[in-house]
DNA sequence: AAAAGCCCCTGGACGC
DNA sequence: TGCGTCCAGGGGCTTT
């Protein structure tokens, strides 16, 4: 169910493990995920390194030193859990006390039947992919042809970015006649947000997400006032999500060993028929269907 | 070209 | 307890 403050989350919660690391064996429990695994995918990885860790959109970018990157999706259901070695001095009182013991603290707590992918590091650790529904997926790319290949050449800019702003909002929303919900949902135009927070960041800036997207737009493609608050709530909301994230993250490894979920307080998320938290707001949050997904939004204070 | 619909897959929540 | 139905935070592909 990741969106972009969860991918992020994730990225860094591998990063101290992936980012620099070895791997010295890739396990591939399926031939496929959303997609087959790519042709050799163990070979074209195993006693390489992941020079980098990254992230663009919803996409974890590992750059290895061959000069490909391992582009990884986590679609609805996806997570990565990671099991740390430790080394641990022989216990003198155990039957073979003179070879020194090594375990996995495993504080993976989702179900192993769908655990897909696990790398190895040289230095013992071992992060799992897991992905009940496998809407997930991983792909294989020359690193020099990442920003061409089919999957992030028409990706739109990052909304924590200098290529996002109102002004770019409105040069994309003008003349169209989408609703704002599928307009900011269309990673063409955004890249990395989801239902959540596009719920979310259309409450705080108290727009309507049924309004059509070409009201972000003036007849000579400056942005309304709407855009310039649109804006400014998306980057709010996202940012505030990655710190809650981030906060989640320094208790992962005392909790469940998952990264990618944590609690955050939505305004109007998940929250039909409960009252809506803007001050001096009366109004009562509906749900309504855009696109196949539900909205959730306040019809007072969102217009 | 833009917009809408369908579909991939599994599991959890809920009603009967 | 068991079964059926609905729903899920993504997005590629097809149809209109």
């Amino acid at each position: 169910m990741p969106e972009l403050p969860e991918v992020e989350t994730v990225r860094r919660g591998l990063e101290p493990v992936l980012a620099g690391a070895i791997i010295t064996k890739l396990d591939c429990r399926r031939p496929d995920l959303r997609f087959p695994l790519p042709e050799r995918f163990a070979t074209r990885i195993e006693g390489h390194r992941i020079v980098t860790l990254g992230r663009r959109a919803k996409y974890l970018v590992a750059e290895l030193d061959t000069g490909e990157a391992l582009v990884m999706h986590l679609g609805m259901s996806g997570r990565f859990s990671i099991q740390h070695f430790e080394d641990q001095t022989a216990d003198p009182a155990s039957s073979n006390g003179q070879v020194a013991k090594a375990a996995f603290t495993h504080v993976n707590a989702t179900d192993p039947t769908h655990d897909h992918v696990v790398f190895t590091t040289q230095s013992g650790n071992t992060v799992t992919y897991n992905d009940p529904r496998r809407f997930g997926y991983m792909v294989l790319v020359e690193e020099s042809e990442r920003e061409t290949h089919k999957l992030f050449s028409g990706l739109g800019p990052e909304p924590l970015g200098n290529g996002f702003s109102a002004h770019h909002l409105a040069k994309r929303a003008h003349g169209r006649r989408v609703d704002l919900k599928a307009f900011l949902l269309d990673q063409r135009n955004v890249a990395g947000l989801g239902n959540i927070y596009v719920c979310e960041a259309l409450h705080r800036s108290g727009l309507s997400p049924l309004r059509r997207a070409f009201s972000l737009s003036t007849k000579n493609l400056s942005p309304t006032k709407r855009a310039e608050r649109l804006a400014a709530s998306i980057k709010t909301v996202l940012t505030e999500a990655i710190a809650a994230g981030g906060s989640t993250l320094r208790d992962y490894a005392h909790a469940d060993g998952s990264l990618g979920y944590f609690q955050h307080a939505f305004a109007v998320y998940g929250r039909e028929g409960e009252p809506c938290r803007t001050k001096d707001c009366t109004g009562t949050i509906r749900r309504v269907v855009q696109s196949g997904r539900s909205t959730f939004y306040c019809p007072k204070c969102q217009r």
